[in-house]
DNA sequence: GCATATGCTTTGCGTCCGAAAGTAGACGGC
DNA sequence: GCCGTCTACTTTCGGACGCAAAGCATATGC
């Protein structure tokens, strides 16, 4: 009936999506970290995820606070530099979400594949607009 | 190298995520809207989509000024109704979304099995925390 | 030593979500 | 035929948040 799968507590399955992952910038920083174990630089991030300094700031101070991502900062030469890793409670949780995303999308393509046309004719008592 | 891949244009597929759509309550109610040509009422997707009157309405509200969905109001008897439909350009526009979303969590399982532990130890320069 | 570059952080603003309060008419009791 | 409750939403409000621009501190080039 519905096009939504119940998921087991009755809920659906985007109901159960993580809000702070849920986010293009921060799923991209995640995604580009959950990539790469031995963690990637500020620099680098910044030029994957096509974001600018201050954001990429504020996302990673948003992650780091919520201990998805561990920060080391460092020096190359004698200038600082920042380095980024996905912590272990951060790769789960990013494992989790994709989960959910996973259930969601198969949510969704089934609940496109339910109808193809509209009626073009509203049922009685409806008006248009 | 990177853990996502290149889509035609050069950037990155979550780069493409509608953020109209990307929205917990909005992808739920639009999730439910395709799956019943013949629209919802809005009390039906209040129940469905685990929402407030206030926030459904606000949603809804979106969707129609953005052209995804269509208000009609109607009468049950001498009750108001309000039937929700899926517009053709709010069809596609779910369409174009979860085909971006299907890549997103392409990119997202490839980069989870990319590597699944983490270096103990700090490249040189790099002090903990 | 001054301008420019690097490597971030902080601030400010506009937007947006969700909860709570508000509105308007229908129904029921009495 | 008034009053309280119910249905069916809409509007308002507060707080969070994403992004851009400005700020800051050090390093390097000229």
């Amino acid at each position: 009936m519905t096009a939504r799968r119940d998921v087991p507590d009755g809920r659906y399955a985007y109901d159960g999506l993580d809000r702070l992952l849920h986010e293009k910038a921060r799923l991209g920083i995640l995604t580009s970290l959950a990539a790469q174990a031995d963690g990637l630089l500020f620099a680098d991030l910044k030029t994957l995820c096509h974001l600018t300094d201050g954001n990429l700031s504020r996302h990673l101070t948003v992650l780091q606070e919520a201990g998805l991502v561990a920060i080391h900062k460092g020096y190359r030469g004698r200038r600082p530099q920042t380095l980024c890793r996905l912590t272990d409670s951060g790769r789960k949780r990013y494992l989790d979400y994709i989960a959910v995303l996973e259930s969601v999308l198969a949510d969704a393509v089934e609940a496109a594949k339910a109808s193809r046309k509209h009626r073009r004719v509203l049922p009685e008592g409806f008006s248009p607009a």
